[in-house]
Parts: structure tokens; sequence; C-alpha cells
RNA sequence: GGGCGGAUAGCUCAGUUGGGAGAGCACAGCCCUUACAAGGCUGGGGUCGCAGGUUCGAACCCUGUUCCGCCUACCA
């Protein structure tokens, strides 16, 4: 586009389609467009299938691409691996919800048409959140797209299975498990959130077999007591030391249970005395196998949240919470019901469906985690891996040191299906990669699967390296020599433990070392108000949304300049708009220097640089180097932050405004045209990591020879990022003086309300020689920034009536020719006498501290003193001028 | 119960080895100065949650405390 048909401003939606396609095309995502460079690699956190684009995968997304975009251009092989994750809870749900639709279930389909059916679905709504990702501009190598499911990754899952079982690392116990009654599934303890709930303690009373009274016991779920076995007490607590032994006749049955003795019985709670039902609940089966012998245990509701035939007639059959309510009704109508009191306590959800967790002993496949955990630890102690922000670190000890068994058998169809099979004749089982035909024992044909499947993060904790390849008998193995370790996972913090920690593990059992070098935890994105966006609050906002308004790259820079380290984000619609505007600064200024160099040829290498051109370059070199090191460091908005100062406040502001003098003069002309044309095309490279988008386009635009940058290819994305700059010291210090002169003016200007359209004369006067010498070499620029006519040099003594202000080394005067507001110049000085008095009396009471300039550092000594010189000056440059004016005022009566 | 994080301008937030606090937005004043009014210039505004301590010097380090958020935990 040329830059008469270039819009005035900038339309996202016009350019930001036609990008993505052509970078895909050419192969840019690919590490191959860097052979000879050092890897760089990311392995996409995998969404779930059954997800949409929300505002934690966009950030996620954003910083991702950020990294990858910047090492690339940096030279780097680079490698960000993209994918998805089968989920099988949460995608099972969404299927079987469908179905609900027909009025089918999964077991009229069976498990075969069912599975049909979810790949069905997958590949019809799969892709939905790949599509998203890429409206997001992500950067990922799309030819290694992975699934959890996939056959490779399937390889992978048996692979480790089977080896951890070899090893005694899987085993299979029957003990009590998490168990959501509306999934029928197990759950992991992770999967299960507690939360603060009001309920009521119940307080019954036990009667003693032999009738010499009874016991009380007190509980949050009467509905168990029908399942109970015994009722403990502390074998230290006075109060039941005859009880131990005794006998009670269990209400409601007629089954006698005994009072037994367990040091864990907290004395202080309840009534000290706690009935025990070893089949449903945690604490309870830890006391029952405590005693000798241990204590049966009678399970009275079943997998589907109903009580079971063993929890009486009268009750079987009912679910758990009508059951509830029937005994407590039943044990009062018998007069045992002493009382219900509130009582807040946490209780078990499933983190799928929310629906109370139920304590159910089942058979279940459980990895053995502590040795694994150990090496995890090992790991990050000695910084194999570095967790960023560092105080994650804490979390992720404190969970590590007392990690539990993982329980990863699921009783769902959707997932990897467990490798072991059953021997039907002498019960064998068979752990192996592939079915046996035969038992190996017995000798019985077509020992039988088992019908479980793998919880889902048994297969994302392979993710570094089943996606690389790994085991590797068809896929690309080359890769997992080549990117593993993968160099930083970027996710967030709710699932360090789910998934980050058990890549750790998993990585450092199967391939010997860690699986990434670095983990950047970022911030979870909340709403205006503090609030976890959710569907149920309504509070969501949908990143497509703010795509479709704002364009993808004013989002990414919103999002990327808000990701400061160790805070949740509060997203607000209104920082978009901002950054918006700034892609608009942008682009304009870019349309700027279009319509300036483009008569003819511009030759880049041209003249002899002035003061403001070696200043921007100065400027320039000190940007790129802070964003380089911030992003080094993961600070993206600091990184954010520098290009954003320095493409507004720097380039456009000063330098933009004094190179319209510059184009003005033959002289420098050309020089400052090229000057224009190698700072704007080093921001947008700059800038690129950010928002890939105008950049692109916009470096596009630039006359041939410009972009010196490309390293090849004709994209932005393989040019080179700004590097090993250097700054001018001497350019930044001369442009300081002739900065501080048009502020001065400025100010003036400003605080009297002086049109910008009046054209005034200045003067200066008190200048050494030197600051004289450096004011008078651009006293052009001084004249267009600061709206002058005339810049005086005078010695001393201020004849003309008129406002001062009084800069660094020197005094501004804009003389005003009667104009003068008295009264308004005598404020505005003595405003700044007060501000000026007040420092300089803070200053030299810290020089007269003999402590101070005893301790202190020479160096913040002398800064100091320069300070209080600095300030003495000015202020007697003040007295004077309120002096005069006073008098003027008394002339003028 | 344990742990972590936050409290800084009206709002949202930076503040990296402790050297008298910054940005963006909002606000006020003056300007359509031909890149941009999605803009320019200028300005007002904060006892850095509270109380102690260390130090010549504390938003920053230490102790205590209040409020908010999160993670974690088998007190029935």
């Amino acid at each position: 586009m040329s830059d008469t048909e270039k819009p005035k401003g900038y339309e996202p939606e016009k350019i930001e389609a036609r990008w993505y396609d052509a970078w895909l095309e050419n192969g840019y995502f690919k590490p191959e467009v860097n052979p000879g460079g050092k890897p760089f690699s990311i392995v996409i956190p995998p969404p779930n299938v059954t997800g949409s684009l929300h505002m934690g995968h966009a950030l996620n997304a954003t910083l991702q691409d950020i990294l990858a975009r910047w090492k690339r251009m940096s030279g780097y092989k680079v490698l960000w691996v993209p994918g998805t994750d089968h989920a099988g809870i949460a995608t099972q749900n969404v299927v079987e919800r469908e179905l609900a639709k027909e009025k089918l279930d999964r077991h009229q389909l069976g498990r075969e048409k069912f599975i049909e059916r979810v790949w069905q679905w997958r590949a019809e709504y799969g892709g939905r959140i790949i599509y998203q990702l890429k409206k997001m501009g992500a950067s990922c190598d799309w030819s290694r797209e992975r699934f959890t499911l996939d056959e490779g990754l399937n390889e992978a899952v048996r692979t480790v299975f089977v080896r951890l079982y070899e090893e005694g690392l899987i085993y299979r116990s029957g003990r009590l498990i998490n168990w959501c009654p509306r999934c029928r599934t197990a759950l992991s303890d992770l999967e299960v959130e507690h939360e603060e709930e009001q309920g009521l303690l119940t307080l019954i009373n036990y009667p003693f077999s032999d009738r010499s009274g009874h016991i009380t016991v007190a509980t949050t779920r009467p509905e168990t007591m029908l399942g109970d076995t015994a009722v403990a007490v502390n074998p230290a607590d006075e109060r039941y030391k005859d009880a131990i032994g005794k006998t009670i006749a269990l209400p409601l049955t007629c089954r006698a249970i005994p009072v037994i003795a367990d040091p864990e019985v907290d004395m202080e709670f309840g009534t000290g005395a706690v009935k025990v039902t070893p089949a449903h609940d945690f604490n309870d089966e830890a006391m029952a196998k405590r005693q000798t012998p241990p204590l049966e245990s009678i399970k009275v509701i079943g997998a589907d949240g109903k009580m079971t035939p063993e929890a009486g007639a009268k009750y079987a059959g009912m679910d758990r919470y009508e059951a509830r309510k029937a005994v407590v009704e039943d044990l009062r109508k018998l007069g045992l019901l002493v009382e219900e009191k509130k009582h807040v306590h946490a209780i078990g959800h499933c983190y799928r469906c929310k629906t109370v967790i139920e304590p159910l002993s089942t058979p279940q496949w459980y990895v053995k985690i502590a040795p694994l955990a150990q090496e995890a630890m090992k790991a990050v102690r000695e910084e194999r891996i570095r967790i960023i922000p560092d105080s994650w670190n804490a979390s992720f000890f404190a969970w590590m040191e007392n990690i539990k068994d993982w329980c990863i058998s699921r009783q769902i169809w959707w997932g990897h299906r467990i490798p072991v099979w059953y021997c039907e004749g002498c019960g064998k089982i068979i752990v192996a990669m592939e079915a046996p035909k035969t038992c190996p024992d017995c000798g019985l044909v077509d020992p039988v699967q088992d019908d479980d499947v793998l919880d889902t993060w048994f297969s994302s904790a392979l993710w570094p390296f089943s996606t690389l390849g790994w085991p590797g008998k068809n896929v690309k193995a080359e890769d997992l020599l080549e990117f593993y370790p993968t160099s930083v996972l970027v996710t967030a913090f709710d699932i360090l433990f789910f998934w980050v920690a058990r890549m750790m593990m998993m990585g450092l059992k199967f391939m010997g070392g860690v699986p990434f070098r670095d983990v950047y935890i970022h911030a979870l994105i909340r709403d205006e108000e503090g609030q976890k966006m959710s569907k149920s609050k309504g509070n969501v906002i949908d990143p497509l949304i703010m795509i479709d308004k704002y364009g993808t790259d004013a989002f990414r820079f919103t999002l990327t300049a808000f990701a400061a380290q160790g805070r949740d984000i509060r997203f607000s619609e209104e920082r978009v708009k901002g950054y918006r505007f700034f892609i608009n600064k942008l682009w304009n200024a870019t349309r700027f220097i279009q319509m300036n160099t483009s008569d003819g040829l511009v030759d880049i290498n041209a003249g002899s640089a002035g003061l403001p051109s070696r200043w921007i370059t100065s400027r320039f070199a000190a940007a790129s180097r802070q964003v380089e090191q911030s992003l080094s460091e993961y600070r993206f908005n600091d990184a954010a932050n520098a290009v954003y100062h320095f493409l507004w406040h720097e380039f456009c502001d000063w330098y933009i405004e004094m190179a319209k003098v510059g184009l003005q003069n033959e002289n420098e002309a050309p020089g400052v045209k090229a000057c224009l044309l190698k700072t704007l095309e080093g921001v947008l490279r700059l800038l690129h990591p950010f928002m890939p988008f105008v950049t692109e386009e916009l470096w596009q635009g630039l006359p041939n020879g410009v972009r010196q940058g490309a390293r090849h290819g004709e994209s932005i994305m393989t040019a080179c990022f700004p590097s090993g700059l250097h700054t001018d010291e001497q350019a930044e210090k001369e442009m300081g003086i002739v900065m501080d002169a048009v502020l001065g003016v400025r100010n003036i200007r400003g605080e009297l309300n002086i049109s910008p359209a009046a054209k005034i004369r200045i003067f200066i006067t008190g200048a050494s020689a030197g600051v004289v010498s450096v004011l008078q070499s651009y006293i052009d620029y001084i004249k267009k920034l600061a709206g002058a006519s005339e810049v005086i040099f005078q010695a001393e003594d201020l004849k003309d009536k008129g406002a001062v202000s009084l800069r660094t080394g020197f005094t501004v005067c804009v003389p005003l020719e009667g104009l003068i507001d008295v009264k308004g110049e005598l404020a505005r000085l003595e405003k700044e006498l007060k501000n000026i008095s007040g420092d300089l009396e803070f200053v030299s009471r810290k020089l007269m501290n003999e402590d101070f300039v005893g301790k202190a550092p020479q160096k913040v000594v002398e800064k100091e003193k320069a300070k209080l010189e600095d300030l003495q000056a000015k202020k007697n440059g003040l007295l004077e001028n309120i002096g005069r004016l006073k008098n003027l005022e008394a002339e003028n009566g």
C-alpha cells in the first residue's frame, strides 16, 4: 500500500487477517527457518479439546508467542509445539449430555460406539481452540501439532505404565478413594475441591448393650452410622475410661459394635467420642487399620450415591441425603437424637461437576509417588529447574513434601485404556504393551482388559517428551534429541501440581533429565472487581470479542503490559482501548515518515547525524537493551512499557518533532530521513514479538534497502531482533540541555496560558560557555519546539519584565512586554520557591548530618551535593525575580 | 490449623541489590501547530494499611497488627 492510500487511522481488521496465512505458508513457524541456531523450545500447555479460548489461554499464548518470536528473531532454532488435551472426564461429560438430548446414555450405545461418538465430536468441535490460537497470532509449528490421545502418545503412556509397574511404582489397591457419584469415577486428591460450608453437627446417643447408659457421638454425616463398626475415644480421656471395651447396640441396626481407644481422637471436639465408619471416611479407615484385629468395614453407600442393602431394608435404595434425613428422623423418634447444631466444615466436591465427593472403597491403580517427588524436589533445589517467580518454590515444596500416592485409574471410557489384563482362569494380572493372547501362567486364552482408563493428567505428564517423539518408533525422534529439555514452560499456577510437578517427575524418570529449564508462572486473569471469571458468575470477557473490537495486537499488548510477576490481573477493557491508541500512534508515525521519505531515493546511510539523530539512536539502544533484559527475566510488563515509552514519548514526542526542523534544512534532511527510517525500522522489529500483525504490515511498507534486519525471507518475523546497540552519553547529555530549555519555556506558556499560536521571544541567561554553545547550535529546534520567534543569549541582568524558569545551569526568560499578569507570575514563582525551598532544606539538612556524610557511599553524597548546588542557584534566581516583580507591582501601584 | 500473596495518586497498577515515589487512565487549563483530536502542551493530586524496630537514611529489611484474596489440611 502506498502512503497516499494509507488511512489516517489504524484499522486492525483490514491488516491482521492477511499475515497469519502468509507466515504459515512460508513455514516461518518451523524451527527449520533457523537451521543453524541454538534450539529454543516450548510445549504449549494443551488446552482441553472441549474448551474455547478464554482470557487465561489468551495470556498464556501471548507470553509464549512473545518468547518464541523474540528468540526466533534472535537467531534461535525455535520450536513451539502446539496441541490439545483429551480431557477425559470433561469431554465425556459433554458428549454424554449430547446423548441425553437424544434420550440415550453411553451404556445403551456401548463402549465402542460411544468412543466413536466422542472422536466424531472432537473432529467437529475440537479444532475451535486451535483456530482461536491462530487468531491470537501464535507462531506454533502446526505441522507438529499433537493430541494427548494420539497413537504415539498412547505408546508413551503404555510404555510408562508398564515400566512403572515393573519397577513397583504402580500398584493396585482397594482402599478408600474420592468418588464422584455423578461422574461414577474415582478422582485423585487434587481433583477434589474443598469448600467451607455451613452444615450440621449431629449429636446422637449410642446405648450400651448392657443397658448401663449411653455414649454420645458427634457426626456431620448421620447416614453413615448405619455402617459404623466402632465408637472411638481417646485412651487418655478420663470421661470415657470405663467405656472402653464395652459394647454398643448400634441404633437402627441389629449390630453390636465395640468402644475402642485411639490416640488420634480429639478430646476437645464434639463429645470426645467419635463413631467409626471405615467404609466411608478416610480417618476412620486409618483408625480401623490401626486396631488389632482391624475393624470390619461395612459399605452402606454405593457407587451411585445411594444406600446399599447393607444399610438395611428400610434405607436401601435411598439417596445418601434422603437417607440422612430419614436416619435423623428415626433417631429422633427413638429419643436418641440429642441435638443438631450449626457447624462450618469443608466439603469435597468433584472439580468437574461439583457433586459432593463420597469416600468409597473400590479397586484402583496408584502411582507410588514419593520416590518420583524426591527427584523433582532435588532438581528444583539444585536449580536445574527454576520456578519464576521464585515465590512459588515454597508452595511447590510444601506440596511435594506431603504428596500422597496418585490414584490414576478412572471409571470412564474416554481416555488411555489401562494396559492391564486379567486372566479369567487363574486371576493372573498381566501388564503389557500389547494385548496378550493367552495367560502366561495357565494358558487360558483371551485375558480380559481392565475396563478403566488413566487419569488425563497421566498422559499430560509425558507431554514434553511424548510430543517430541518419545518413545519414538515411527515419529521424528530427532526432535527429542534436539529440543529436549524444553527451554521454558509458561503456565498459570492453578496447574502447578496437577501438571507441572508431574511433568518434572516423569521427565526425570524417563528422560533422565528435567523436562524444562524454567517454569514461568503467570497471573490468573480476574475481572475488574478482582473476581475470578466464571460462566456461572457471568463476568467472563471473551477474548475474541476484544480482538474483534480492538484488534489482536492491542489486545496482546494489553495482556503483556498487565503481566507483572506475582500478581493477578484485573482485566479492564479501558486499557485495551488505550493500547489501540498506541498502535494508532505507531501507524501515524509511520505515515508521517513515509510522507517525508517517498520523494525519490533515500540514502539510508546518508548525511552526518545531527544531535537529535544521535540522541534518538542512543535512546533506541537503551530501549532495546531494556526490552531484551526484561524479556530474559520474564518481566513482560517492563519490556512492554519500555518500548511503549520509547516509541511514544521519545521517538514521537521529541524526535519526530525535531525532525520536522531537520527536514527543512537541505544539509540535514538526508541524514534525518535516514535516521527516521532506521529508527522506525528498528522499533518495528523491537515491537514485533508483542504486536506481530501491525509491525509486519508497516515493515513491509518500508522502502527497499531499509529492511536491513531481514535475515532471510521477506518477513519481519525472521528479521534480527535489535541487540548489542550502544548508547551515546555525550548526545544524551547535550540533548538533555536542549530539552531542558524547551521544557522551561513550555512550563511558562502552560502555566501562564499563553496561546501556542503566540510566537514569543526567549532570553537565556546565566549559562556557561559550554551550555550556550550547545543551545546556540540547536537554536532552530528550540524555536520550533518552544514556539519561539527568537532565542537571545544574554550575559546577565534581565532588564525585560518577563516570566522566568530556572533550569539546571541556566535561566529561561520570556518577556511579555506589558502583557504580563504580574500577580499570576508572582504566584507561579512563589509556588516554585516553596517547592525548591523545601527540597533545599531537606538536602542541606542531610548534608549537615555528619553520619550521612561519613557513612553514606561517596557517590550518594556527591549526588546530594550537586543537587544542593543546583537548588541553591535556582532559589537565588527565584528570589531575585520575585523581588523585581514585587517592585514592579509597587510601581504600578 | 498451616502457608502464600496483596494493601502505593480518584481508578488499574509499576517500583530488581534501602538513597526524600512513577506510569496509564481519569481530572483541570490552553491548543484542530498539515503524522495522529484515537492528538499536542501544561498542571493539580499520594503522611506508600497501622504500630514498633534496625539504619546516617525504609514503600523496600525485621517484629507485631488490621483488612482482602488465594492455596493447602482427615478435627468427626
